[in-house]
RNA sequence: GCCCAGAUAGCUCAGUUGGUAGAGCAGUGGACUGAAAAUCCACGUGUCGCUGGUUCGAUUCCGGCUCUGGGCA
């Protein structure tokens, strides 16, 4: 366990890009993002990712460090995170990661590897036909035959995990399963205080939500889709399952309205922070700070101040 | 004003040959290790518009009323 982190985290629209620059201020630190799709380039609109103005002369790392044409993951995020973070501790400064993806933060703050094989890969592509063209039975069944424990717990439903089962035995020879217990084994790799940001009222989430949505579209959410796709962006890249863009896909094809688009962005906004909750419901670590009915940013810098300091964090 | 159709879950609707009703979506909770803004799972009591009548029993059949569409004046 090497040095200590702080980690800002919480449901979309929580305030966690402010709160981390304010802290990231207060204690000499630098940011550095864990969130899948403000990795990617020519995407601020619609993934709200820290402008000039919003990171205050902060440092930030990982954010816009992608083209939309690379299919990042949670993997190749700790490959490339684990350096910037040591960096900023060598220099004697505190990293502050900022993450709504929960399985990035995680894997970054806990040291656990990931098993090989990946998306665009050989194997990969192979299952992702057999599944296409025989469904997922087959699979499964496969499955049960080298990991039976893997077949137990993965629900029968889900295609892509059962995939990713039999992915890593054909890319490793070891089970998923094994590979889970091996690498749940492993120390953290850095020692983190975690703070928290969250609504105690849903309704409040919901309407912060909305009126973000709203202020992407009239930032120009629509042209920034249009420019992703002229620079001919596949339809299935990582970036394009963003919020915010898939749903204008049907807007540019004419079949659907913005307005349309933008209540569906609003919903998929709030049913994704839901499970982001839930992700970040099951850390007993997190220190949660709940609005109340504003985002109170004073107050919050307060009490995370003070949850640093007793910390152990100056 | 007259005629027709509708009124059932937060929304869109299905249904009950009369025995108090169920889908999708929404919502809530959960899972999660190389796509994670992804993927997957679980959870369904509501004056069946109001009011009379028939009936052992009406959300269902009949009458009246109200409201909403559409048509005719």
């Amino acid at each position: 366990m090497a040095g200590k982190i702080v980690c800002v985290v919480g449901p979309t629209a929580c305030g966690k890009t402010t709160l981390g620059v304010l802290l990231a201020k207060r204690f000499r630190g630098e940011v550095v993002s864990a969130d899948s799709m403000q990795i990617y380039r020519g995407m601020t609109v619609g993934t709200a990712a820290p402008t000039e103005e919003e990171m205050d002369g902060v440092p930030h790392h990982m954010v816009a460090v992608a083209d939309p044409e690379e299919q990042w993951s949670a993997a190749r995020y700790v490959q490339e995170a684990v350096p910037v973070v040591d960096g900023i501790l060598a220099r004697g400064r505190l990293p502050v990661v900022v993450g709504g993806t929960g399985l990035w933060v995680d894997a970054l703050v806990q040291g656990r590897g990931f098993a090989a094989g990946c998306a665009g890969g050989a194997v990969r592509r192979e299952l992702e036909e057999r599944l296409a063209a025989e469904g997922i039975a087959p699979l499964l069944e496969e499955l049960r035959q080298v990991d039976p424990a893997a077949a137990q717990r993965l629900h029968p439903a889900d295609g892509k995990r059962i995939l990713r089962a039999l992915e890593v035995w054909r890319e490793t020879g070891k089970t998923i399963t094994v590979h889970n217990e091996e690498t749940r084994a492993l120390p953290p790799r850095y020692d983190a205080v975690w703070i928290g940001l969250q609504f105690r009222d849903r309704g409040d989430m919901k309407a912060l939500i909305d009126q973000r949505v709203d202020r992407m579209a009239a930032a120009g959410l629509t042209e920034e889709v249009r420019s992703l796709l002229s620079r001919g962006l596949p339809r299935n890249a990582t970036a394009l399952q963003a919020i915010g863009y898939k749903e204008f896909l049907g807007v540019l094809e004419g079949t659907a309205t913005e307005a349309e688009a933008l209540e569906e962005v609003k919903l998929r906004s709030r049913q994704y922070a839901k499970r982001q909750l839930t992700w970040l419901r099951r850390n007993p670590a997190v220190h949660w700070i709940f609005w109340e009915k504003d985002r109170d940013f004073a107050r919050a810098l307060q009490v995370s101040t003070g949850i640093l300091s007793a910390a152990g964090v100056s």
